[in-house]
DNA sequence: GTCTATAGCATGATAGAC
DNA sequence: GTCTATCATGCTATAGAC
């Protein structure tokens, strides 16, 4: 693997570990085993490599989350995104960076971040569009206000889990979200 | 308002906008009009500033939610608390410093987070409880994954409400929660 | 209690040798 | 392409005058 390679995953780890603010070009340069030359040689800047960083993040999260939200019905889709396995402790790579102010700040480091939601709402919002037209949901649900609470729920429960310092809250989350997903969707059939 | 008082709040804002890592004594200092002598002569130093800061941040949210969370049925509480009126732009004050390393390794740092999410959840737990138990819920809801999903629909909501560059994201999700709680209550099944 | 001066170190970047 | 040296600036804190 060569240097640019390994200063890109670098910083897509420090990113998600430590956020924009909090991660310094030493410290990529350290965990990349690379000197200041090398980096400044690769990348303009700090901000140009977390950018490369954060787009390649927002399309492995959006390239296994289409690989997760195909096959079944709706729900079965739905249950399998909120149930998946994950570590909670560790957060969203990509919902990490909306919290923090330099990259909200600049339209060009956040895109990525706003790119990865939009498409992952407007997604779910399909699936449970797709669950509305077989029947398989009750009508009177929104599918774009039902995505956004599915995306919501994960985001939040990353908030919980590592403010109580536990994955516990983190399922409990999912678990809410399912239960009522699930007795809306069987309910419609009486 | 004395330099103490003027400091403490100067830090709840800036923690609230920078987080623990962006936001320096430095500027802290500047907000608050006062110069570093007097911050350090009052606190030890940026934890203990941040601590006190945080501390306060966590009883006004309680506080707060306590207030929107009295009054009304199960669901109309419930609802009252999703639907309140927030700067979804600017996200959770106290949520937001989960999102922080430097805070979340420091268990002293991280209790005021801690407390305030294990309160609301407990609340809200309640709540739903209480609104099973008078007939007002679908009996198959568990109380606490409710009162966690609620909790994180909001904390999620705004993880996407900054992404999105716009609140539309956070109101969708709260609506999309509000809409399945009440499908679900059998004051609105008829 | 508040101020200024200073310290030691980190940050983010540049320069130039190799 | 990669290295070390250097730079201006900012961070966090301490010292000591007032």
């Amino acid at each position: 693997m060569d240097t640019a390679e390994r200063l890109i995953e670098s910083t897509q780890e420090l990113l998600w570990e430590r956020g924009y603010t909090g991660t310094s070009p030493k410290a990529i340069q350290q965990h990349a085993g690379a000197g200041q030359g090398s980096m400044y040689h690769h990348f303009s800047g700090k901000p140009e490599l977390a950018l490369t960083a954060m787009r390649r993040s927002a399309e492995q999260l959006i390239a296994q989350a289409d690989a997760q939200l195909s096959g079944g019905t709706a729900l079965e889709r739905v249950s399998a995104y909120l149930l998946r396995e994950r570590d909670a402790l560790r957060g969203c790579r990509v919902g990490r960076m909306a919290m923090d102010p330099d990259v909200i700040d600049s339209p060009e480091l956040r895109r990525p971040v706003q790119e990865t939601f939009t498409w992952l709402r407007g997604r779910l919002a399909e699936i449970v569009a797709e669950g509305l037209a077989a029947g398989e949901f009750d009508a009177a649900l929104d599918p774009r206000d039902t995505a956004a609470m599915i995306t919501a729920v994960v985001q939040g429960g990353y908030v919980l889990a590592r403010a109580e310092g536990s994955q516990e809250p983190f399922h409990q989350a999912v678990r809410g979200a399912v239960a009522l997903l699930a007795a809306r969707s069987t309910t419609a059939v009486q």
